[in-house]
DNA sequence: TCCAGATAGCTATTGCCCATAACAATACCG
DNA sequence: CGGTATTGTTATGGGCAATAGCTATCTGGA
């Protein structure tokens, strides 16, 4: 089987050369693997990625929830009321202005099935990179945004 | 001047442990950084890199264009029209159906401008990165997609 | 030569994600 | 105690990408 026919023109292309677009390309192509296995759960990246961080910090606020993933204060409220209304989480007031976040019994098992499926998704993506460069990704990423 | 205060409180996230998390994280923060600069010209990332490939491609199509980017047809549509209202591409028939796309001088001149702040954006990345990490980062992403 | 299938370019539409602005209520700090 | 900062929220808008569908055209095999 042939691997290009008439359209599958063979284009000088310098992008790939460049790390800041080939981290555009590869974000987005692992993007969509992950979150079409996300999705069998009902969750997105960023459902899983609250859930998380909610299970790790017990009683956090949304808006340090917000700070720690750079999601705008403004947009965490669709984001927890869909956790909310599928009894994920639950809030319960720490003040007169603030709510604590907590997983419910059912937001644990959600948690820990995509935890699953993203340490499995992990282990794949590590293992597509040749071995003298699998160690050097996380922090040559970590150093970009940290 | 202290770096935290009551609002920064120190969470505990293992989520920058995850390479695709890091990935996201990273993509993110650079595109946002590139995009800013690039403004400065008009152009987004997506107009830099259709400008660069047509660049080394005289006579592409907006077809080929879109399967070597990974932009659907519907898409390129507008975006090709942009950069045709600003005089930076050109359309010539290539039979009945087909166009062959190039680069206006003036759309020469922009698409060197934007290399050059890629060049210097991308150099400046790769500084970021700790030396012994630094040369893996390019090869590591290059595994995830291509 | 002719025709079925594939391709090009395009329109229209939709949903998703993120940014911004604004607001009332509350908490904090000097 | 009073000004300032923070919280949670609503409303809104823009940008981007995916999908479906359309017409015209090209291609390659019978």
């Amino acid at each position: 089987m042939s691997n290009s026919n008439r359209y599958t023109v063979i284009m000088r292309d310098p992008l790939p050369q460049l790390p800041g677009y080939s981290l555009r390309r590869a974000a987005h192509a692992t993007a969509a693997e992950l979150g079409a296995r996300l999705a069998t759960l009902g969750l997105r990246q960023v459902d899983a990625s609250v859930l998380i961080l909610i299970a790790e910090n017990a009683d956090v606020t949304a808006s340090a929830l917000g700070r720690q993933l750079d999601i705008q204060r403004a947009n965490m409220v669709p984001l927890l009321k869909k956790l909310d209304d599928e009894g994920l989480i639950e809030r319960q007031p720490l003040d007169g202005k603030s709510q604590a976040l907590l997983l419910t019994a059912a937001g644990r098992e959600r948690m820990e099935a995509a935890l699953g499926i993203i340490h499995e998704f992990e282990d794949e993506l590590l293992a597509r990179i040749p071995a003298r460069h699998r160690d050097h990704l996380l922090p040559a990423l970590n150093a970009l945004w940290r």
